[in-house]
DNA sequence: AGGACATTTCTGTGAATACTGAAATTACAG
DNA sequence: CTGTAATTTCAGTATTCACAGAAATGTCCT
């Protein structure tokens, strides 16, 4: 796997475009596909080459692939240096990368807004408008967490079905103005 | 609304950062955070003084949030200038650029992962392994973005019903594993 | 303990991006 | 038409971010 195909080029390249219009570094993107496509784990020095980039730039770039938790370390029989591997099941990918976008950024989210708000308790007469617009804000972000954490465990084979079901969901369920 | 309480200063400056970590630019992302805030309609020089960026960045700025699709052009009686106001409805404008982020990053990533697998057909035999990923991929994508289509037109108040039915909801639908 | 190899951290450099201020354009009133 | 205000575009500057290469640290083997 030290050359690559045109088509594992072309994938690369756009994971690599996609990690940066969602605030992930290209080259981290990258290193992520050609693991994901990878048949085997690689070590620094394989993927380094691959992609030519500097060997220390891989260093880091694995660390923060293994912060987001989708590539670990992982050791093959002779041979002393590190390998790694990606997380290979799409859905409990993403479930990851989401939740930890979630603990990252919207968890500290919701803190700010309830913050907002109790600073808000105390001036409350002279400034309601903001009041009011935080509020719907955390209101937003408090319902969609709570939806999160109920559809995160779905099973993957009960999305299919739930998506067949169309416009009848909501009626089944007796819910929504549907 | 030329000075901003403590409390707007923290929304609009947690706000910005929220941009940067989602790879929108950090003044886009503030100068929405203040139009959200803003009871009335402001006009760039208002904008450009309260948050302390130049004239010119304010213009680009609310352009790409026109170009977004949640900040538009209003005009105000007796004033020729041209002001803007942010969408209001939180749920709405998420789903605005939920919306708006499929089109531009989700479904050029299907069109890519269809083009690949065209062009893995010929020489399917030869590597496998990154088609079958590939192919994993693509399915993803496929339905998640049914899903999406389905649900990004619930109600709000359809929400927190589905919410509060918690571990029945598969039950009740008699899908997946549940 | 010593030496070879592997990995990580650190620092300077280069590239990309964001931003400002000036200039150009546009819109509008008289 | 002319003058004024508003807006956009542009070009230069600054800031941020990504990266390579060197240095330091760690690991394993003998």
């Amino acid at each position: 796997m030290n050359t690559l195909t045109p088509v594992q080029q072309k994938f690369i390249l756009h994971w690599g475009e996609m990690g940066t219009r969602w605030g992930i570094n290209r080259t981290v993107a990258q290193i992520h596909a050609l693991l994901y496509l990878s048949p085997k784990a690689l070590n620094a020095e394989e993927i380094a080459e691959t992609l030519t980039v500097a060997r220390s730039n891989v260093s880091s770039s694995l660390k923060e692939l293994q912060g987001w938790g989708i590539v670990k370390l992982v050791h093959v029989l002779g041979d002393k240096r590190d390998h790694f591997e990606s997380m290979k099941d799409v859905w409990e990918m993403f479930r990851v990368v989401l939740d930890e976008r979630k603990k990252r950024e919207i968890d500290p989210t919701l803190t700010m807004l309830r913050e907002c708000l109790i600073e808000l308790e105390d001036e409350k007469a002279k400034d309601t408008y903001t009041g009011e617009r935080i509020h719907a804000m955390r209101d937003f972000f408090e319902t969609t967490t709570a939806w999160y954490q109920q559809i995160r465990t779905w099973p993957t084979n009960a999305v299919v079905p739930f998506v067949k079901l169309g416009d009848k969901v909501l009626r089944v369920l007796g819910i929504g103005g549907g």
